[in-house]
DNA sequence: GTCTATACACAGATAGAC
DNA sequence: GTCTATCTGTGTATAGAC
């Protein structure tokens, strides 16, 4: 599977956050209508990313917020109760749509190779469909609570999870070499985080989704495969 | 060569980065004395670097930086223009600083393998010495104006080449296997941001310096190594 | 060199008209 | 639902005494 069979077969798209958004939000807005709650919140996350990509959620300002979506100050503040709280609203989401498709994919295969191989994949054609929720969940999550940052640690210690298991099932059946599975699910980890950290990088050099995620199992495969 | 041995070998701290501030910017700064202000910028980097970590810098405030150093607001700006030209500072002196010793590490060695070994070694194990100065200077990168941007993308495609030179001559030799060597560049380059980036997971799971840079020796080896 | 006191801009947030 | 106008706290930075 190439990104482009990922993308046709995971339909979605931003506006389908926006929506789980709402639906998770619903008492806490003071906005009733579905449809232009959606298209609201949808505005203002791909404003959120915009200003935030430069200089970081703090420095942004809800003047910034309201220029960029044309939005005023007071209807903003009818789509969440306040700056903190849009935060901790997306970032909230952003783990929750995480998890459930990497279990999805997880699910899909028996074999640990075929399921090692469809995990990482997903992961990283996920982070390229949905990629300024990915670097933005990344380099903002300091400004959550402590809870929220706990939070974090946490699906990052899952996903990481799911990754050692594949190994550790594949070791005992022989497809894989002994080895430190939890280690070389970090080394996994480190290499999809680089494709949304650095994209800068990717774009100037050329490289596709595919091609990066080719190297990534190719690696992976040349260190963990037995014989 | 070792955690214990490096830091051996390349006898720094903290200190000497405060020092190689003071007589890069002595123009600017109100103080003259030199050991007073290499005492007190070492003061405020560590401060700065406490107060930050758990939320960034442009959440630190003047006031927050004047408590924790137990200076006053008007003692502080003595040592620096503003808040945007202390960030500037220090991201130019860690720049400058990682550019020096990995050049220093990847001259003492000719045959490639050994070099590659040399290289990745010194880049992990300086960060472990400097870790404040690396997570600070990753994780603030885009608080800084555009041409100090810029300044961050050119070490890092400055250091990835060193890698990717390295690989090419390998290849000559027949020591590496043919491959996308600027690739395989930027998978070591994550896994080696890895350590400072997720400091917290290693420390959970109890696993060293050494341990880790030896497992990425061995996967860069194993999928690098010819035969 | 370091302090206290203060200037002044801008932040987040709300009230109430439409 | 959305707007404008405004409240109040906090931010960076400086002046001038010691």
């Amino acid at each position: 599977m190439d990104y482009k069979e990922f993308k046709k077969q995971y339909a979605a798209s931003g506006r389908d956050i926006s929506r789980a958004v709402f639906l998770k939000n619903q008492e806490v807005m003071r906005i009733k209508r579905e449809e232009t709650a959606v298209t609201n919140l949808d505005k203002i996350f791909e404003a959120v990313f915009s200003i935030t990509y430069n200089k970081g959620y703090q420095a942004m300002s809800m003047r910034d917020l309201s220029l960029k979506t044309g939005m005023s100050l007071g209807a903003l503040y009818a789509y969440f109760p306040g700056k903190d709280e849009l935060l901790a609203i997306m970032q909230t989401q952003a783990r929750a749509m995480v998890k459930g498709v990497l279990e999805e994919f997880a699910n899909v295969h028996k074999a640990p190779l075929a399921k090692l191989r469809a995990v990482i994949k997903a992961h990283i054609f996920l982070s390229e469909l949905f990629r300024p929720w990915f670097y933005f969940t990344f380099m903002e999550a300091r400004n959550l609570t402590p809870q929220g940052f706990e939070a974090v640690k946490s699906i990052e210690e899952h996903t990481q999870k799911i990754l050692s298991d594949i190994l550790v099932q594949g070791e005992e059946q022989g497809v894989f070499k002994p080895g430190n599975h939890e280690l070389t699910a970090c080394m996994i980890k480190a290499m999809q985080q680089e494709w949304y950290l650095k994209r800068w990088k990717y774009t100037k050099q050329k490289i596709s989704v595919d091609q990066f995620t080719d190297y990534v199992l190719a690696m992976v495969e040349g260190f963990c495969l037995a014989g």
